[in-house]
RNA sequence: GCGGCGGUAGUCUAGCUGGUUAGGACAUGAGCUUGCCAAGCUCAUAGCGCGGGUUCGAAUCCCGCCCGUCGCACCA
């Protein structure tokens, strides 16, 4: 665990992260990556792609459209529930959204009214400032999705994308053709996004431009539960929150069982365990920092029958933080843009004809790379980076003991080897112990060093970051002995 | 967006009741050392967020902006 200056200390200090355009003072909002960062970035990555597509034989990664113009965003809901319009108080200055406002005056839901219509209605209910009794002044839209001019006139409107999801739900019939005709089908899409954040915050955890990894499943509701394999879950317990408990940072084990008790779909749960798995086992996210927590339907997105977020407890953010989500779309989706671009979206398979329902396993991936940072760095003394080995931004570096009677030389031949294979770091600086430190507070698990011994053939030694401890390892076996420890499949054995 | 607080080398910080060659620590680079965990010595690089104002003189006082942070609002 680590404070938010000692992450973003460690961040600037070591090349993660920082934030963009600070040449220039800073620009609120956009954050950029340094060459470990985007290492790390990049192998959580990695083995976020293995780990979600590897549920399905039917799933891939595809690349979409950042720009969207703006008919689909308008079936998708997104102009329309993306836009608040804002009146402000003529006297204290205070912002208020202008449907709440109604709504609470009115107890009738306003949507869909334009400006000079809310400012009409306003009017007539007589209503002001719910802070100081001010009188509001006239409403003002304010669009979360950038807007952007398209071509040399501009007049289509287009946005930046506010989700990568669209990408997904707009290449649902190609993909679907191409790829033969099946459901589940999944479309994972690892892109950028844009929101006009109204107060960027806490580092890379609240960004106008940020990254998102999404696999949209899309499935027949009636057989999904029978084309996963949930019995294999049913006894794993999952940890979550109810909606009611969300602002206590407590969590309840309920087994898989359990939870289709209580009217989840076994085929919800399949995938919450699925989503846990890869945090508690791929990025070893300790379990009493993990949790899933249920929004209630206040809180939900307008497209969501079941949502739950997935959290992890940060000190550097102040308790558990959203860095994920696993959301029920039902058919809103394909139906949405079935009726905005009257294309058919259902499919028949077998004899089945249906608009497939989407599950979607949604990730931010920068808040996902600072939970990691947060929770695996140990600063002070020897301040260290626990990552799991394989997402380190190096896998292993190489450091010839003293640079002297051709150590170097050796080391520098052993480098050019490792560094074909994993990503390899060379240092002859300083002293060895300082090498050491420094590789440890980036997270590489493991440093090789060349000395005397190596010169009379007697191997290397290999060093594990959290032990500290050593092992001699014969120079022709490291390439396979580095592969089983980055990988995760043998443990470092000081022993062995 | 509103209000409180803040912004000094890469990092952490002293200085902030105006006059300092703006100091330190760590980090970084070069060299000498160095025989396994941030050792030592020598030298070096590098800073007052931006703009304006007050003043003989501004890191220091005032204003605007930018950025950060906390609270409110917002987070479909």
């Amino acid at each position: 665990m680590a404070s938010y200056e000692d992450v973003m200390s460690l961040s600037v200090r070591r090349g993660f992260l920082w934030p963009a355009v600070d040449l220039y003072g800073g620009f609120a909002g956009f954050y950029d990556y340094g060459h470990n960062g985007t290492l790390l970035r990049r192998h959580w990555e990695e083995v976020w792609l293995e780990h979600f597509l590897g549920l399905n034989d039917n799933y891939y990664l595809i690349d979409t459209s950042t720009i969207l113009p703006e008919p689909p965003l308008k079936a998708s809901g997104h102009v329309d529930h993306f836009t608040d319009l804002l009146v402000t108080c003529t006297r204290c200055g205070e912002s208020h959204r202008a449907d709440h406002l109604l709504e609470a005056a009115t107890h009738v839901e306003h949507e869909g009214l334009s400006s000079s219509e809310v400012d009409a209605k306003i009017r007539e209910a007589g209503i002001r400032c719910p802070k100081c009794k001010g009188e509001l002044g006239a409403s003002r839209p304010f669009n979360m999705m950038f807007p952007l001019a398209v071509g040399p006139t501009g007049k289509d409107a287009a946005f930046l994308r506010p989700e990568t999801a669209q990408g997904a739900f707009l290449n649902f019939r190609r993909e679907f053709e191409a790829l033969r005709r099946r459901l589940p089908m999944g479309l994972a899409i690892v892109g950028r996004a844009y929101r006009n954040e109204i107060s960027p915050r806490q580092g890379t955890y609240r960004m106008r431009e940020f990254l998102q990894a999404e696999l949209q499943i899309f499935f027949d509701p009636v057989v999904f539960a029978d084309q996963v394999p949930t019995a294999s879950v049913a006894d794993v317990p999952v940890r979550l929150c109810w909606a009611a408990e969300k602002n206590e940072p407590t969590a309840h084990d309920l087994t898989s069982k359990e939870l289709v008790a209580r009217g989840l779909p076994t085929w919800y749960v399949y995938h919450l365990v699925q989503v846990q798995r890869f945090y508690l086992e791929v990025l070893g996210i300790p379990r009493e920092h993990f949790r899933f927590a249920e929004l209630d339907a206040k809180e939900r997105a307008f497209y969501n029958k079941i949502h739950f977020d997935v959290q992890v407890r940060q000190e550097s953010l102040g308790g558990f933080k959203e860095v994920g989500g696993v959301h029920y779309r039902t058919d809103h989706d394909l139906a949405g843009h079935e009726a905005g671009s009257r294309q058919k979206q259902a499919v028949t398979v077998a004899t089945t004809r249906l608009v497939p329902h989407v599950l979607e396993l949604s990730f931010g991936v920068d808040r996902n790379v600072w939970a990691l940072l947060d929770l695996d760095y140990t600063p002070g003394e020897r301040a260290t980076l626990h990552l799991p080995p394989r997402l380190a931004p190096i896998g292993v570096a190489v450091f010839p003991l003293v640079n002297k009677d051709g150590l170097p030389e050796r080391a520098e031949a052993l480098y050019g080897l490792l560094r074909k294979r994993f990503t390899a770091f060379f240092d002859d600086a300083g002293s060895i112990g300082k090498r050491y430190a420094r590789m440890d507070e980036i997270g590489t698990a493991f440093c090789v060093t060349v000395d005397h011994e190596t010169l009379e053939g007697k191997g290397v030694t290999l060093r594990d970051r959290d032990t500290q401890k050593q092992v001699r390892v014969p120079e022709g076996d490291l390439p396979a002995r580095l592969e089983s420890l980055l990988s995760g499949e043998a443990r470092f054995e000081p022993a062995a």
